[in-house]
DNA sequence: GCCTGTGCAT
């Protein structure tokens, strides 16, 4: 028996109310509220209403910890149950792991006919809303809620319009929000939210614009709606408007401001943020310290990552899996598989994105056994079946590997369909490995996959030009064209005194744009002394006509590494982030100035980080 | 008679 009964056994208490409610509160596991249960049954209290209620309300305090089954049972138990019962259980059910029982449960309770209250419905949308589709279910007990006269408190068609708005339902959504007499802020929060949510940006907006009485709320909606919708820029750029009006972000609000950072890599911002949120003394939540080590990682700040990441006492899946993706994309293998060690010894248990973290870890870094060994136990010790994500991340190991065929397979035995994740990642390895032939082949595939793709066209004419078959290369490129596929544009920026400057290849409309393109050729006569000679290999797609000023010496990331030079001191580090892949002549000029220059530079492309330190690059030459 | 609705992580 519990320590915690055992003193309250060898006594006749008086009053057994006394003596088992405030014991209700003390119980820490279920079974101690098992035995609180046994002696209001000895004492005949679990006849009472109140008692009763208090139990079930302690059983289902966390509906996921597992005492769901027996609060179930007890309730059962009790012969009419009053609706505060019945809310308590629905309520405990909708935020459990079946909130379709919720639903089930409010049926019978329809059945009993027992009446509703104010709070029956908002519990019972819960489960709506935590159910992938239960559109159906939504609009009948919409027509209850209607029928019942509930719709026309705010807290009932508030939930309503959540659920709609969340279930991609917009349309209701609106229309619902269109006819409430008692709209209030949470509505409008709810529909901001669901316009964001379901890629109407532009309306979302226009609503939070509308707003007299904004909250933190419809801040933190519309800023997330931004990072959601991938406008990283335009979150930042709310957030400032934010501060202007002297508007206080909460955690969550951080939280959402520190994953644009991430993403944009806007490392003095991010640290503003961490400096903010310690000088406000805010309470550093385990969220909160997931954004950071993300947001450090992201913006090539390692050691900062993992020092948030050390000091976390209380680690869960997301945490570890934010610092071995940080050791993924800068190409640190052993590092990340050593943690992912560390997680299985102290019972995290991985996820799918804990996984596709650790395989590409291994994938950067050459680990190919360990990278196959990982793979395998996904199914042998975890039970789970690989994703499509999983088989991208093993089709680009084995093809990074130069296991060209090996990675075929793979594609080939896979029991689900490849996307183009999975087949770029062969034809990147194709690129990379110089196999034309395969090339060619995976090139097409992807084309049919993916018409409107720019980077596949571009990537199969450099492989096909690369090989000398220029011809093919120019049809591969006039597909394109034909197709009305417009090449996306290589952007690169350089954060410099809390402002992005961005770069495209042959960018002329920086107000310093006569300065950058002198220090370049500075650059550039420098560096043919040492030895440099351009490298041809992706320049046939930037000689056609209308784009001859793109030639490779004007790629965005040269502009901005020149840029860099100009605007920091001599022997500063530079930090650049490309949205695309590098291309290889910035590769080794990019090495050749870090050494020339003793210039430590940090660039980001779309997938990992390239750190180059006195010629080297940590990406050892294979991205 | 105790309980309602909106925003954040890998």
């Amino acid at each position: 028996m519990s320590p915690l009964l055992l003193s309250h056994t060898s006594h006749i208490p008086l009053k057994p109310e006394a003596e088992c409610i405030p014991l209700l509160h003390k119980c820490s596991d279920v079974e101690e509220l098992k035995q609180v249960h046994a002696r209001m049954i000895k004492t005949g209290l679990i006849l009472d209403a109140i008692p009763a209620s208090r139990l079930l309300a302690a059983l289902c305090a966390d509906s996921n910890a597992g005492s769901m089954t027996y609060a179930l049972m007890v309730f059962e138990r009790i012969q009419n149950p009053n609706t505060f019962m019945w809310n308590t259980m629905i309520r405990a059910l909708s935020s459990g792991n079946n909130p379709e029982e919720a639903i089930l449960l409010y049926c019978q309770m329809l059945y009993n006919a027992v009446p509703h209250n104010s709070y029956t419905f908002p519990f019972l949308l819960k489960a709506c809303a935590n159910l992938p589709s239960a559109t159906e279910e939504t609009q009948q007990i919409h027509c209850h809620i209607i029928k019942t006269g509930y719709a026309l408190e705010v807290c009932t068609t508030n939930s309503l319009l959540h659920v709609y708005a969340k279930s991609g339902g917009i349309l209701s959504a609106s229309q619902l929000f269109d006819s409430i007499p008692c709209r209030d802020i949470v509505s409008w929060n709810s529909m901001i939210d669901g316009y964001a949510k379901g890629g109407k940006i532009e309306m979302a907006r226009e609503l939070f614009d509308q707003m007299e009485n904004k909250n933190i709320i419809s801040w933190t909606s519309m800023i997330t709606g931004y990072v959601e919708n991938c406008l990283f820029k335009e979150a930042l750029e709310l957030f400032r408007k934010m501060q202007v009006m002297d508007i206080e972000p909460d955690t969550i609000a951080l939280a959402s401001v520190l994953t644009a950072c991430a993403h944009v890599g806007a490392l003095d911002e991010g640290r503003w943020i961490h400096t903010y949120i310690k000088k406000k003394q805010i309470r550093l939540d385990l969220v909160l310290r997931c954004v950071l080590v993300d947001m450090y990682a992201k913006c090539g700040e390692l050691d900062e990552a993992l020092a948030v990441f050390k000091t976390t006492k209380e680690k869960n899946v997301c945490m570890c899996t934010a610092m071995i993706t940080g050791f993924a994309v800068h190409g640190r293998g052993r590092e990340a598989l050593d943690l992912f060690t560390d997680m299985e010894r102290t019972g995290i248990k991985p996820n799918n994105i804990t996984f596709t973290g650790v395989l590409t870890a291994c994938s950067y870094a050459g680990m190919v056994e360990e990278g196959k060994s990982i793979f395998e136990r996904i199914e042998k010790d975890y039970d789970m079946s690989p994703s499509v994500e999983h088989y991208g991340c093993m089709v680009d190991l084995l093809g990074r590997a130069g296991l060209l065929k090996e990675a075929e397979e793979m594609i080939r035995k896979m029991p689900v369909k490849p996307n183009a994740a999975v087949w770029g990642a062969l034809l990147n390895a194709c690129r990379v490995h110089l196999n034309f032939e395969l090339g060619r082949r995976v090139g097409k595939i992807l084309i049919d996959l993916e018409p409107k793709q720019s980077g596949r066209y571009v990537q199969l004419a450099g492989i096909l030009a690369a090989e000398g078959f220029w011809d093919e290369a120019v049809v591969v490129r006039n597909l394109m064209k034909e197709k009305g596929v417009a090449k996306l544009p290589g952007c690169s920026s350089i954060s410099l005194g809390g402002c992005v400057h961005e770069f495209v290849a042959g960018d002329r409309s920086h107000p310093q744009t006569g300065e950058i393109y002198l220090e370049w050729n500075n650059i550039l006569r420098r560096l043919k002394k040492e030895g440099y000679a351009p490298s041809t290999e992706n320049l046939l797609l930037d000689l056609e006509e209308e784009e001859k000023e793109t030639a490779i010496h004007c790629h965005s990331e040269k502009l901005a590494i020149a840029f860099g030079f100009i605007r920091t001191k001599p022997g500063a580090t530079i930090r650049i982030v490309k949205n695309l892949r590098v291309c290889s002549d910035c590769h080794i000029v990019t090495k050749l100035i870090s050494k020339v220059y003793s210039r430590k530079i940090i660039m980001r492309d779309r997938n990992r980080f390239h750190v180059f330190i006195n010629g080297q690059c940590s990406c050892r030459d294979c991205w």
